[in-house]
DNA sequence: CAACCCATGTAAACAGTTACATGATTTA
DNA sequence: TAAATCATGTAACTGTTTACATGGGTTG
């Protein structure tokens, strides 16, 4: 089980936890909000819902044709279970390397980070940062060392790949400040008061093996383009919802 | 053949033509200045080179102890062949969407700009573009589409993304306006790393995701567009050029 | 009437990492 | 002397995409 596949369920089911879904939707919705899995296949998705199904953390409900929507092929809705509730909790609960090493997982988790503890988004968030630092300060080691010998080109683009990064660093220490709260400068919006948690049961309690602690970082992983950048104002795009 | 071993062929012989090398320093270096193959592994390397040695694109020569350096494993160097020198040219004369639909593709070609022709830079430089705009357009769409029902952290990582898309966007018109203005080498005036010049210095602050987290599959249908228009408002990133 | 979206799924092909095997040299 | 870096390579495993199979509905 890679890094990759295990971030596809817990999407799965952080998604079937808000609305059960088909197949085809869940995969816009993902491919739409995730730029993760932008590229996200049947190939994957619907070997995944079947697995999640097999271990009973989702159902799979086939309508018997709806009154009025006659003639479309069956759609198979999915639908999370309470076990699946309890491993989604006990995952979001988790926060190992696994969750902020691979961009691709920093990404669903933070899109979680609605119904994720407060002391675990600053996990994750550190974590994250420091795994950015890490790779800001190879990028400028290896900039500085060789941009003398580095033709125009190669260099425009290993500055433009540090300034990056840079960036992401930004961003994630203003959202840390955000949600220590020692800045109220970035205004989230609508939702629940950094500090606050959705899932008001037991959020934090290891019970269930979902995401082993003890995950390797496995280096760096597969990784894809739209980690996350920066954004670079303050200015809150506040939507505030009905 | 995947457009990743294309790519991984085409930064090795660049490489090479610029100087004989030995795996594991080869390895290292791309790793340090392409961010698409910070992954790159002996597994995928090794072979890699094999393959080219076998078609007698390079050479594999090992020095038979070279005086007062025994004792060291006996390094492979590598070198490029006439054949070798040949396909790489030909290959940097080619300009196909292989060269811009994919992350990596893009970074490695533009890596290889100092020794490809004006014509075909401009072409892979507006391919790669016209790909981004594609791209921030879709996430513009679903963007608006879906921010009311979105939750906070989820609406800020999709802002945070749009922005480096539209940040890449920036960055490749500013490149391509000066390939046009210059009409020769790129001229980026001087090489300072960005670390050093954080007040907007002599490089506009450029903004993408091309280097990190590299690698994508090349055939990647344009994902789904549907929907209202979106609320991301695009501040003019200032664009001065020389 | 062709093309394209909807909708679900499978099988084969493939690319790539991980882990292993081996061993010398420098450094803490 | 333990650990890290240098250095090359292989094999197995794992995950993912690609292509196929199927078929109704909608739009140009």
């Amino acid at each position: 089980m890679g890094t990759r596949s295990q971030m596809l369920e817990l999407a799965i089911l952080g998604r079937l936890r808000e609305t059960p879904t088909h197949g085809y939707e869940l995969r816009k919705h993902l491919n739409a909000t995730l730029g993760a899995f932008r590229t996200l296949s049947y190939g994957s998705l619907y070997p995944a819902l079947r697995t999640l199904t097999d271990r009973e953390l989702i159902t799979a409900d086939e309508p018997a044709a709806a009154p009025g929507l006659a003639g479309k092929r069956a759609r198979i809705v999915y639908r999370i279970t309470g076990a699946g509730l309890a491993h989604l909790e006990g995952s979001l609960a988790t926060a190992g390397p696994a969750a902020w090493d691979d961009d691709a997982s920093f990404d669903v988790r933070f899109t979680l980070f609605g119904s994720t503890d407060a002391t675990t988004r600053l996990r994750i968030l550190e974590g994250r940062r420091a795994r950015m630092v890490e790779r800001m300060e190879n990028l400028r080691q290896s900039f500085g060392r060789t941009s003398r010998r580095m033709d125009s080109y190669t260099a425009e683009l290993a500055r433009h790949g540090l300034e990056q990064v840079e960036r992401e660093v930004a961003w994630l220490e203003r959202v840390i400040d955000t949600e220590r709260g020692t800045r109220g400068a970035l205004d989230y919006g609508d939702i629940s008061p950094p500090g606050t948690t959705r899932t008001s049961g037991p959020s934090i309690h290891p019970g269930d093996a979902a995401l082993p602690p003890g995950n390797r970082p496995a280096g760096a992983p597969s990784a894809d383009a739209t980690g996350a950048a920066a954004t670079s104002r303050n200015e809150p795009l506040n939507k505030e919802q009905a």
